[in-house]
DNA sequence: TTGAAAGCGCTAACAA
DNA sequence: TTGTTAGCGCTTTCAA
């Protein structure tokens, strides 16, 4: 039943009576051989129907030629774009992507990175769980000098290239808007404050605070899992404080987004009772109503700089720069669910 | 710089005075091998820092133990749930998956097939893209005897094992959801035809309206892209009908959440002005105001049901039901944004 | 139950 | 520019 047999480099090689290392010279784009043999030679394999064989290929060279990505969750579109940009980058180079995720558990990601490991891939690229605490899955990599690239959910103090934005900015903007809409009290959700994402953007807030003069009060930080229920529930709880919050900095456009349904739920309006921001212009940040206010960054652009940042050290275009931190742009854009004062700025998609 | 040197079974061997052949036997379990050996030799692949290779394995047993997954798009929930079922099956088989998205566009999934055939995937489950109009790039798998199965997006007309839902079902049910309600006439928003799923919600929606008795109009019928722009120029083109549709049947959920929002911008009302039942069950449908009827099937199901059919055919476990159409139950989930009755009925998530 | 040995398909050092 | 040859690490047939 198992179709013909498979052609390899021998039969070409009989067949026009040269030997393997000139096929294979061929097939590789080798400098040290006649363009008429490698012509000859890629006809031949063509019509012999020849498919490269990439196991001898890697056993003989000891690299997979393969990059493992390593993501909390695919379902966001954040995430999409991420891989996007990464798949553009390595395929380009050449590179197969494998692809796993670990559904924000870190149970999933140490086996991920092992199966990984064990997979012998060239590179890593890994955006960290909600819940990891230490790095040590990582060390295998490290210690056999296969580089780690991090992404959006980074541990500062693991020594690794990183490329993230500036999370402390847009959590500072994003709450300094809220004060210039005449927000004094001004509440925050976010996630575990394990995850630097989290800590910074909630940095970024309580600074934003304080620079306007403002009361920071911890009763008025809610940490949740900053899923849909979440946001139920952190209406709930929002509600229940005294006094009400005039302003929500949500730190996640789906979770804003259920919030923002639920208070309207239990008869609040936005913007005039509660201002929201969000965080990460999704789909969703549209269709809600009001539409979010929320920060903008492209994705596709950071999976795109940390695929270049692994190829190239791959290719041993290693500079000092390696192990640097790289920030990629993001801004507040501006929408109906925080403007208080009743001037409206454009939507922008 | 590279680390020390990696283990092999010669090491082991060479340490434990056996030969490699043993090695091997006892790292697979083989069975004719003393329980004592096959001890002594795991616990020197442990300390010695032993990891497999696999493709020295490969290589040697003709397999890549691998499946392939070629999906439309990432971006959608149900993908993922789908991916997640697939992986769960995939990963206890001691599969690895590969997975490559085309983005909607055919030019993608011809190249993904046929990088997936070079690297030698043991098999496929695939998603059709929008706008693939032939499966030639699906071939070489066929003539190789290497399985294939399809899932949602399938083509009738090519032999393989199927997994899908009941579509028909999911259109007509929703359709005379609408109807039950009172609307007389009533639109559909979908995507091209030439896509199994998007052709059989269409029939069940004509034939809903014939079996009601109501008219079918060819100018109630609008085809594009359903994304969320789709949404936006559906609402413009539904209101410039003459007469207004009662009811709309969008068989996409974020269409149908951007269709809702761009008519009450209009300033029509949902569901007293248009009806609207949307497909997919997305998180989107709760966060859309009025909430959104919609058909829900579970993703997650259908990649373990597409994933264990195509193990079990790699296995061997292959019986007379191979080639068969699998169909996943799908329901309607009835929300506020259909109901004109003003009876409302719990929402589900 | 174990071992010897061949070979999966490819690449690359060395020789010609 | 081309050929010879020796492995890369593993599985498996055959023999013991």
């Amino acid at each position: 039943m198992e179709g013909k047999k498979e052609i390899t480099i021998y039969d070409i090689a009989r067949k026009l009576d040269v030997s393997t290392a000139t096929v294979s010279r061929a097939l590789n784009n080798s400098k040290s051989i006649s363009e008429k043999t490698r012509k000859k030679i890629n006809e031949a394999a063509r019509d012999l129907g020849y498919r490269h064989n990439n196991f001898a290929k890697n056993l003989r060279k000891q690299k997979s030629h393969t990059i493992g990505v390593i993501i909390h969750e695919l379902v966001s579109s954040f995430t999409t774009s991420v891989l996007g940009g990464i798949e553009k980058v390595t395929t380009e180079a050449g590179y197969d992507m494998i692809i796993a995720h670990s559904s924000e558990q870190m149970e999933k990601e140490v086996k991920n990175a092992n199966n990984l490991f064990h997979k012998r891939v060239d590179g890593i690229i890994a955006s960290l769980a909600f819940n990891t605490d230490n790095l040590d899955h990582f060390m295998p990599f490290v210690d056999k000098d296969i580089p780690l690239v991090f992404f959006d959910r980074v541990e500062d103090s693991f020594q690794s290239t990183k490329v993230i934005i500036d999370n402390y900015k847009g959590g500072y903007e994003a709450t300094n808007h809220l004060i210039q809409q005449g927000c004094k009290n001004i509440a925050i959700v976010t996630g575990p404050q394990l995850r630097n994402v989290y800590k910074r953007r909630f940095s970024g807030y309580r600074d934003a605070l304080l620079d306007a003069g403002l009361k920071f009060r911890e009763d008025f930080v809610i940490i949740n899992e900053l899923d849909y229920q979440s946001g139920i529930e952190a209406a709930k709880q929002i509600l229940k404080l005294n006094p009400i919050p005039e302003g929500v900095f949500v730190t996640n456009d789906l979770t804003a987004a259920s919030f923002i349904k639920a208070i309207k739920d239990m008869g609040k309006c936005v913007p005039e009772d509660i201002a929201v921001v969000g965080f990460n212009n999704d789909n969703i940040s549209l269709i809600i109503e009001p539409e979010l206010t929320t920060v903008n960054y492209n994705g596709f652009l950071m999976g795109e700089v940390a695929a270049t940042q692994l190829i190239n050290h791959l290719l041993g275009k290693t500079d000092v720069s390696q192990l640097s931190t790289i920030i990629v742009h993001s801004e507040l854009i501006i929408r109906k669910s925080s403007l208080k004062s009743g001037r409206r700025k454009q939507s922008t998609i």
